[in-house]
DNA sequence: AATCGCACATGACAGATGTCATCACCAACT
DNA sequence: AGTTGGTGATGACATCTGTCATGTGCGATT
């Protein structure tokens, strides 16, 4: 008979702290899985991995202070006994690319079913990885990010209202370049304007 | 000595389903607490109430089929008996304006500490109130609405990215009416142009 | 009856946006 | 050496946006 192995112990990082003390409850309710750890943020996670070498770090993305992508990176940088589990709200296909270059094994959407994190935490445990199916095949799909690094934060911010003029001093750049760099932006995503073209890109997880 | 009361029994809706379930995880922790049903969108949590009659509702705001602004109202009129939390992401005063407004006796931010959450459950089912000082306040502050309807249905739009001719389509109005609408909502919130005007109704909870 | 606010409209005009052509510089690659 | 892609720029032009004035109709209020 084979000897009963211990907990999986997990570190959960989330901003959110109701829920990331809700997914804590949740996890801790599986009898082979102890979480060692809770993180508000990007930063303490890594101090508590360093701390208590977790089995797992399950993380938000969009977190203050250092993303859950960048996380993610450091952790198989420095950690690589501890396997990452990305957990987020966001169907998006850059993210999900991005997240498994910063080397994460499990990229779980929150609207699934609450029992699936205790399994994906298992699945990743063993040497698997957990992603889901669809997601995988829209990232394949819509290919890499078309847009140059310049084009995007110069996307982002007429996303977020300001004008060209704007923009421009922001950057220290002409108004005549930024004009250039957004119409390319705009021509690339196949958008209406400047605001189409930002949703575009934050849905397909590029912005 | 008194007598041993009940647990208090809630149910939670919530369209995430995993933070769904660890929220429900997290409120079966506590001793007084019952969670006595769990639902995926407004229409099933009126359907679970009416068969469960619990003490407490706790219900996150932005839900397919039926916000959680709606759900309580249907609550309040419906099952007075029911108690209602809002518990959401966003610190909107607009949003606890009209939480309050429909009747909610509770409204709670998601990044709070996870042992507020309990805490929030039983002052509310004792008849108490529980709203973030800070937002009151702001809610206070800010004022009612500014926006007509038809301001918030085409400030709604163009946000999205839509030209001002598309609206108009869509709403079977002139392309000089949509504009003066805008321009009157653009004024009223004092932004630069419609995206940040979107972008501050959105913030106030009023879009 | 008079007034007010909202919904809806037209028209004129100034400023912003988006497209396009064209150009220079630089680093990386063939 | 030649090519490619990214970055940055100017200038011209068509289209869109935002402001403002002015107007009508309707329901609610005074």
């Amino acid at each position: 008979m084979r000897e009963v192995t211990s907990k999986i112990r997990v570190i959960v990082a989330e901003d959110q702290g109701m829920v990331l003390g809700a997914l804590a409850a949740l996890l801790e309710t599986e009898p082979d899985i102890a979480v060692c750890g809770k993180a508000a943020n990007g930063r303490e996670a890594l101090t508590a991995i360093a701390k208590q070498k977790p089995d797992v770090l399950v993380t938000d993305i969009e977190m203050p202070e250092m993303t859950g992508l960048t996380l993610a990176a450091e952790v198989r940088d420095r950690h690589p006994q501890t396997r990452v589990v990305i957990l987020t709200t966001f169907a998006r296909p850059g993210y999900l690319r991005r997240a498994l270059d910063a080397g994460a094994k499990g990229y779980l959407l929150k609207d699934r079913p609450a029992a699936e994190l205790a399994e994906a935490v298992r699945r990743v445990h063993r040497g698997l990885r957990v992603v889901d199916p669809d997601l995988a095949a829209e990232a394949w799909d819509s290919g890499p990010d078309p847009l140059t690094e310049r084009e995007r934060q110069i996307l982002w911010r007429a996303g977020e209202g300001k004008a060209s003029l704007e923009i421009a001093e922001e950057l220290r750049l002409s108004e005549g370049t930024v004009r250039n760099y957004l119409s390319e932006a705009i021509s690339k995503l196949g958008a209406a304007n400047r605001v189409d073209a930002a949703r575009i890109a934050r849905a397909k997880g590029w912005l």
